[in-house]
DNA sequence: TATGAATGAGTCTTCATTCAT
DNA sequence: TATGAATGAAGACTCATTCAT
């Protein structure tokens, strides 16, 4: 007898209960500083069943790191216009990004604390493949056109990607219940207004000027 | 009878190298992931012995931060040219910020995966300061003189450390002895020749126009 | 859902299971020289377990510190005869301290050794107050009818104490299971026939006479 | 070549010191809180030192017990007057027993606190035979004359020391730099005025009436 | 299927003891 | 002989994981 439809979905609610639990818990206190009874306890379940759902604790950041980075990959990608003037597609990439940001603040912020972490498995980091090859068409085909500069590719995402990171990790406040602080980031005395709202236009036009042609 | 001059030496070689070893460690595998004698192991020391240079092992990651911290700020600021036109300032601060990553990749990347810790200490996050406010400085004056873009210093400064550090990510291999690996870095497939040489000038050059008014 | 009372009983088994085993190796080897595995590995449980009972093994020691002094203030104490003539009321209190030692020798002795320590907190100290209190109203009492001796009740109270104590290390033998050694004790090469049996009520009429007016 | 007498008497010297160090350590702190290290500052000597005069801590906690102990039975044993009275000879033990205690509080309480620890070897425990035998000589030639009670010697000795002890403890504050608290001792809220100075002659009084014929 | 009490491996840290100087 | 830096075994405690219910 497979089950029934709602007990799959039942199944599914408490996964993702679990999940957005450890999420948010992963971001306050990072992995290490997070226990899994804590999960458990957020997430309205026995400290047992979380690994009815996930083989280990490695297993559930893994996941939750997957389904990030392809909520964030899909959030900027999907219905992407291959035929719009490049100008057009970084404004599209960098204000969908701004986006993600804006509605997921906490999941931006995880994919940023963990993209580093010696826990992630091969798979994990694979992930970010589609949007890679989107990317790297986008840029190479814009060279092409001489309407990008024509360094090398991995320079320019890099530098594109670290200057929304930057951006974002300087201007946005920590996550709502994060003490996150921000890096290298010669920030700490600032105090030209408060923190919490970026003028991502203007920050999308500065980092064009990057580069562009 | 206050110690020999042999014997002082001895101890400050070994301190530095519970310190080299603790910071590849944590580069490694991150301050939880690594235990306390995997460090003294690798020091050649006793685990005991770590702690009669450090009071706990959050006090050795606070002097590794303390250290390379001012490390990195004496690179970068030390015979600062204050009367240098902007483009010139923001060359030197560029150049010596990438002397640094090249001489010195392990403590950057050790900075970088560390500064929103919450081991850190409030002495550690405050020396950050120095570098901090000369560079504040640096942005508004280029503001009045009309050299920079009119928006947020914040904004700025994090555009640029973020593309700097997003680069450096990005184009240089990971650390040696390192599995860390690279970021919301949409890498993976790109295969513009080989990791780990970077034309520091184009960088600074794209990034420069990002700023410029 | 509250627990079962089954699962109750098992819990309460074993915190009691912990506590006794805990009892005799503190008696045995002391707080210091016992180990949490060692209490562990005689109840019967994993060492793990034990910190689902108490804090910490500071918390362990108090809760059976308190505990016991209950029982054994419970013990004394109980249905005292407030009206009984002084010497009534005191060979109440002997015998049943008597009778105390003779059902729970192991309790006694730990009262004994860990009166004075340093890792007894101010809630089990405070646990003396009650039976203070009731012997000191009897003292002033008594030493008002000039019945007592008119010196110190903190005086009085120690002789009487003491001498119970002194008879109780020199005339018993080490609680079972454990190599305490009498003390001060003047003991050594006696002879006068096997420890173990105590002449209750000599010992109550000698030290009356010292007390008595 | 043997060594020279001032060598020896700095040898003592320093013995002593490292003894007098531990032994008020011990009271403070109790053995188990007590460093090795910390015995070495407070003597004034190396930690490496106190090894070369005894195999090990508990070496040392073992010849401070037999010296205290040794002292102790010399004080009150010493010109024993064997055919006094027994009422005088009671007389003399008592404030003797009661002379040491002004005398060396220190080491009293030390012999009090360790008498039943577990450190304690076959060697230490054997020292009480001298003044053992003495008393249980004294006792049994005053229970002959009919002087005394006629209860088990053991008994008696016991009575007589834990009153003292108990006296010693509810009525002497602790010993300097001692934080260490009174027994079973029903004290607590005992206010008959400040602790610190003991009627000695009326103690040894009640005493006596205790035991006597 | 879901639970959470129980576990014990592994953590940081202390400290008695050694030994090169 | 005296030292004190170095050691590593052992301690208290945590927490990912299991399994009886």
């Amino acid at each position: 007898m497979s089950p029934s439809p709602a007990a799959e979905a039942r199944a599914a609610d408490k996964r993702d209960a679990i999940m957005g639990a450890a999420l948010s818990l992963f971001v306050e206190r990072g992995f290490w500083g997070t226990a899994v009874p804590e999960i458990a306890e957020r997430a309205g379940v026995g400290a047992g069943t979380i690994y009815r759902y996930f083989e280990s604790k490695e297993a559930l950041v893994n996941a939750i790191y997957r389904a990030e980075k392809l909520r964030f990959s899909k959030a900027v990608l999907d219905n992407f216009p291959p035929h719009a003037n490049t100008r057009e597609q970084f404004r599209v990439i960098w204000m969908r990004m701004a986006q993600f940001v804006e509605d997921n603040r906490e999941g931006f912020v995880f994919l940023e604390l963990h993209h580093h972490a010696s826990y992630l498995d091969a798979q994990s980091i694979a992930v970010e493949t589609r949007m890679t090859d989107v990317i790297v068409a986008v840029i190479t085909a814009a060279q092409a056109r001489r309407e990008l500069k024509q360094g090398p590719p991995r320079l320019l995402v890099g530098l594109v990607m670290g200057a929304f990171i930057g951006i974002t990790r300087n201007c946005l406040g920590p996550a709502p219940g994060t003490s996150a602080v921000p890096a290298l980031s010669i920030e700490g005395g600032l105090t030209d207004g408060p923190r919490g709202s970026i003028d991502w236009a203007f920050a999308e036009q500065c980092t064009w000027e990057a580069i562009r042609a």
